[in-house]
DNA sequence: ACCTGAACACCGTTCAAGT
DNA sequence: ACCTGAACACCGTTCAAGT
């Protein structure tokens, strides 16, 4: 295998051996160097097939993405945008560590697209314009991206066993009389309860997005607002 | 002033000479060598005050937050909420660098309690229970995250002008024939319009966590959903 | 064309040694 | 006690050189 010529590398090759490198053990060991390793080649080799380690990322995103299928959606618009929303959360949150490049300011698989259009669809589907179906697609997807990064650095907060438990600390400075009916509640918050479902919460949003094909809220509406 | 014994090193002064290092050429000029570079001393004196390079960002993020001041709120529970919360975003977003931390896996300033404290109650006083304040503050954390999270990242995105333009590149790929009703909106999208204010999206989640306290939804409620 | 070895300019952190 | 120099074990990336 490692003869003269057919040992190629190639993009595809890359973005596998990349796969199988942050599926055994996680995105951290992902290095340039070490993928060169897995591959039976040099650091250098990898340039020549890749503009940078961002571009290896957002390949490994893209098919990551691309696997993603859409199952036979609810008639019902409501009942549609939570199952595609459950859909794109499930699916990132598969691979928390693209929570990590999101951050990191690279964004947007295209293969999403079809999905962001159907979301789209769905929100026109339950009367909005447009627009608003725009509108309403940013604030459903930022709280979805708000979901899989706060789980996710719960989630190594706790992965942490070596490091002094900071919440512990953080919570030994607070004086528990202060506002002692909500002092268990604090805890629960700080302790980022896991139970809480997503779907509970992208339908309480979603719900608050369609609000203006409803009746006015608690507040009484000035339809201007 | 760099005698013998009087140009100490403290936690404090670690703190003060990172957040003018960040303020000056941002988050990733802030390595343990600069700081001690500032400080007129070497890295491993750091670590006499400060355990790790994760602690000190912590201290930094604790600070900012200490900075926060509670204005006077309206008396309205919705109303309420929406300025603690625009507070909280406006304060985090002055710093966008915080949210990097967060998707890295800490999280938390003890100084945020009280601002959460008059979350929880606010929700209180818009009608739910306890349990649902907290799920409610929950969903609208983390909704501030994601907000932070995708500005933060397309601000970045965008501001790497060296690089080929990534989104170009993603649009060019797609066929506008396909779905041509919606071709300008996901372009929109693409772009990351920055003109939705969060004030509005906030506004809508926290209608639609209240929602439990209203009328029900266009969908038609079955209440034990 | 495609690959590489050696090197550059960095990191955070540890260790043994200084005063 | 408090600080330090030199070193360790890494990074991503560039450059000039090999075939």
């Amino acid at each position: 295998m490692a003869v003269g010529r057919p040992a190629r590398l190639s993009r595809d090759s890359l973005v596998d051996a990349a796969e199988s490198i942050v599926a055994t053990d996680g995105i951290d060991a992902l290095t340039m160097r070490r993928l060169a390793d897995e591959l039976g080649s040099s650091p250098m080799s990898l340039y020549r097939h890749v503009r940078d380690k961002d571009e290896l990322l957002l390949l490994l995103i893209e098919r990551r993405a691309a696997e993603l299928e859409l199952p036979p959606l609810p008639s019902d618009a409501r009942e549609r945008l939570v199952t595609l929303f459950v859909l794109l959360f499930d699916s990132l949150s598969r691979s928390p560590w693209i929570v990590e490049v999101l951050a990191k300011g690279d964004l947007v698989a295209p293969s999403l697209l079809p999905v962001i259009d159907r979301i789209l669809e769905a929100f026109v589907a339950a009367g909005l314009s447009g627009e608003e179906a725009g509108r309403a697609y940013h604030v459903a997807w930022r709280y979805t991206v708000g979901e899989l990064t706060v789980r996710h650095s719960t989630e190594r907060h706790f992965a942490q066993l070596d490091r002094e438990p900071l919440l512990v600390r953080i919570m030994a400075e607070i004086d528990p009389a202060e506002l002692p009916s909500l002092a268990d509640l604090r805890l629960e918050l700080a302790a980022g309860r896991r139970d809480a479902r997503y779907e509970d919460g992208i339908g309480a949003v979603i719900d608050g997005l369609l609000r203006l094909t409803c009746s006015a809220p608690t507040t009484g509406g000035d339809p201007s607002a």
